[in-house]
DNA sequence: CGTACTTTTGAAGTGCCTCAACGGTAGTGG
DNA sequence: CCACTACCGTTGAGGCACTTCAAAAGTACG
């Protein structure tokens, strides 16, 4: 794996790693698998053995329900791990699984026993991870909760783009979007009908330009004035960062 | 703090504590705190200073919006951290509040870093009962975004009075409903008019009946698959204990 | 250039909201 | 024990956001 371990870009927005840190994520990121789009990563109910961690490519996690309907309940990007929670606490209670084509490596349950019982920061930096992946599943709640359709839509773009930034997959104003608007569909929780009526009222007020799997983004701010975004639940070090080279 | 500890009781459900570990935390949870109903124990981007556990009574997680609307995001029971990611993150994203009159402990900020960087498996607990938080908030996440409001209130209430079991504040088909229908309301993202009607609706059913703050469930098997409630996300190892001492 | 799939648009229906009034239920003081 | 007061919960009527079903238009790919 190359010196840009997302695995170690993540984990450094904790401030706790050290160099010898690195060296140890290093080493344990070495074995990378590659799998095609549409691969489930994790079953929901399985017993879980090891952990996948994202290195390229972009996994989703979602819930079914009896009649079909689907719940996604969060985007990986490289450097997420796919099931930490399942791995820790024995099974999963969501699937996930590959959304595009991607390369993963699979830490096996020793591996993440030597890691999170060690005394290293390792451990407390991982934590950390979940931590900010539930402080991402409270501002989805409120959203959904609180908030119409159009809001909520911006929100997640707004929050979609800054993720993507830090792991170098978007520019300022522009990323391109990996899912078709089904997909968005089961994110807000509306149907695909919707999303796309949404997305004409947010074109129409130029907050947002969706065409062709692409996002641009007029003028940020206003766009996060409009949906109320406040980055600081990503707990990210530099939140407004800004520009990044593409994919 | 007596010998039925509940944050012991709580953690001894990840199935890692030794009896050495019990003596740890009834130590360092000895010194409780008496505070009234309303409480703000935990205050949103105000940077975060140790973490209260609450012992007795209940408390809540909630965020505000600009216009003043509320989304709850979770219930917490004996047992159960204000706000343990608030102290390991920094700062909390959302505010956390005493429902009730309530007891409650405070681990200093030192106390949490030789409790999580420790190579005990005290740690691995406690990240364990993070992660049974994120669960938590990934099933509210689906119901919201999936189901209307008579399943998902059906939803809420099964998982409230098997958590209050966990803790012995419930008995087998019956508790005290220590809030009013506002915030039920603030809960499940619909307005308190429509809580009224949906309970009507739900009482029709026989499946619930609400009133004077006691809920009564007739059949609890049926309640539960009226909304498909699986109780595996919980991650008890006991999912369908019954009864229990009343509060 | 045709085929399969996605997105858009229209029309009608439903769940939930808003506003407003009425009824119930404590708690307080006479 | 009864008024008075202050909420809380219920009910009704009308409106809006989102859904459902269906068809048309646009897009991708062999």
């Amino acid at each position: 794996m190359p010196a840009n371990n997302p695995l170690i870009l993540k984990l450094t927005q904790s401030g706790l790693l050290t160099e010898e840190d690195h060296a140890v994520l290093t080493e344990v990121t070495r074995d990378v698998r590659h799998v095609p789009a549409e691969t489930v990563l994790v079953e929901q109910g399985a017993p879980v053995e090891g952990a996948p961690l994202v290195v390229s490519g972009i996994a989703y996690r979602y819930r079914l329900l009896q009649d079909g309907r689907r719940q996604i309940l969060g985007m990986l990007l490289p450097g997420d791990f796919c099931d930490l929670q399942g791995a820790l606490l024995g099974s999963s209670d969501h699937y996930t699984e590959a959304l595009t084509d991607a390369e993963t490596v699979w830490l096996t349950r020793e591996t993440i026993d030597r890691l999170t019982l060690a005394p290293t920061r390792i451990a407390r930096a991982l934590w950390w991870s979940t931590l900010v992946d539930e402080a991402i599943l409270r501002a989805w709640l409120t959203n959904m909760g609180q908030q119409e359709a159009n809001k909520w839509l911006a929100h997640f773009i707004c929050e979609f783009l800054l993720r993507l930034q830090v792991v170098g997959r978007a520019q300022a104003d522009a990323f391109e979007m990996p899912f078709r608007q089904a997909k968005l569909a089961d994110i807000l929780g509306i149907t695909s009908v919707h999303v796309s009526r949404t997305l004409s009222d947010l074109r129409d007020r130029g907050l947002l330009d969706l065409s062709h799997r692409r996002v641009k983004i007029p003028d940020v701010a206003r766009l996060r004035a409009y949906c109320e975004f406040d980055p600081s639940y990503l707990h990210l070090k530099r939140p407004d960062m800004l520009p990044s080279t593409a994919t």
